[in-house]
DNA sequence: GCGAAGCAAGACCAAAGCGGTCGGAGATGT
DNA sequence: ACATCTCCGACCGCTTTGGTCTTGCTTCGC
């Protein structure tokens, strides 16, 4: 259930690098983000990396990230850490999929007329995803900093149906 | 992202099914639920009645229905309706798949050790958990009767997909 | 007791999605 | 201009999913 694909894993993580090496270099040097290849963060991370360089081309298509091609090209992130939600992340690589299987592009599913619990669950569906907007890259970074208005923290979350 | 799959969809559905009649005939008649067949409820909702036949016996594999067979035979909720959340619904159904791809049976994935992004991600797991288990089958049939605690904080924001 | 209604359990199959790989196109620094 | 580095799009096999079929068993109505 909810399975969350291997691609978006792989994509926050590299979100996730990518802030971490930002900020560091921000701090420490004063240049700029050293833009990093797709193979530097594959091997940090034991990963295959052309299929973390197909993911990281989605992302920047995506608009999450910017490419560099060329010798000591790389990407780097389009917007401040603090600006990405783990959504945005989500959302671009394993498409607008949800989680009712009806939703999909063509409209509305085949069952649409008689089904009874679509509406139910579009509500569990925008609680996740609030849920999942709630989540920065910067979070992602330390945890200590968490915002306090997701409910995030291990609350039970209720939803009015 | 975050698909549920259609047979889960399905069991809800069933589910749903189940309850109103249970309650209908509680209420009306003074006779025991009338243990509604697989293919009754297959019918009413325009679904393969055969793969429902197969959603239905794993439902009561995992404890949640009670099956009769034999004429005019069937399936009956082993539970009050107030007292079956949908995460066991959809747990029974698919599984105790979890969005980290990581949490397998196996206990950990092969990137156990370099993964960062583990935590937050089963933090995030544990409050859709949280989410689903609040939510009852008796909560399909009467959208009114919800709990009233509070929503997720910071607005429904909707994104156009 | 007999037959029909209904569940139970398995094998089986097609389609789709996912994870992973390959070779080429294009930019960059020298 | 060249070598090289990196991005980029196409491709492919595997697993999962959705769905069907067949067979056997259990119970009830008659
Ligand atoms: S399955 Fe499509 S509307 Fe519920
Ligand atoms: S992918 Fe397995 S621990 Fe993160």
């Amino acid at each position: 259930m909810l399975r969350l694909t291997k691609k978006a894993d792989y994509g926050l993580m590299a979100l996730k690098y990518l802030a971490e090496q930002q900020t560091l270099a921000a701090s420490i040097r004063n240049g700029a983000n050293p833009a990093q290849s797709a193979k530097d963060i594959a091997e940090a991370y034991h990963i295959p990396p052309q299929l973390l360089a197909k993911i990281l081309q989605t992302l920047a298509k995506a608009g999450l990230l910017v490419s560099h091609a060329g010798t000591n090209g790389g990407y780097s992130l389009a917007r401040s850490a603090h600006d990405i939600t783990a959504f945005e992340v989500i959302r671009a690589i394993d498409g607008p999929l949800f989680i009712t299987s009806c939703i999909t592009i063509h409209g509305t599913c085949d069952l649409a007329g008689h089904c009874t619990i679509k509406e139910p669950l579009r509500k569990v569906n925008d609680s996740i995803k609030d849920l999942l907007n709630g989540i920065r890259i910067s979070d992602l970074i330390d945890p200590a900093e968490t915002n306090p208005s997701a409910a995030l923290a291990g609350g039970l979350v209720s939803i009015g149906l």
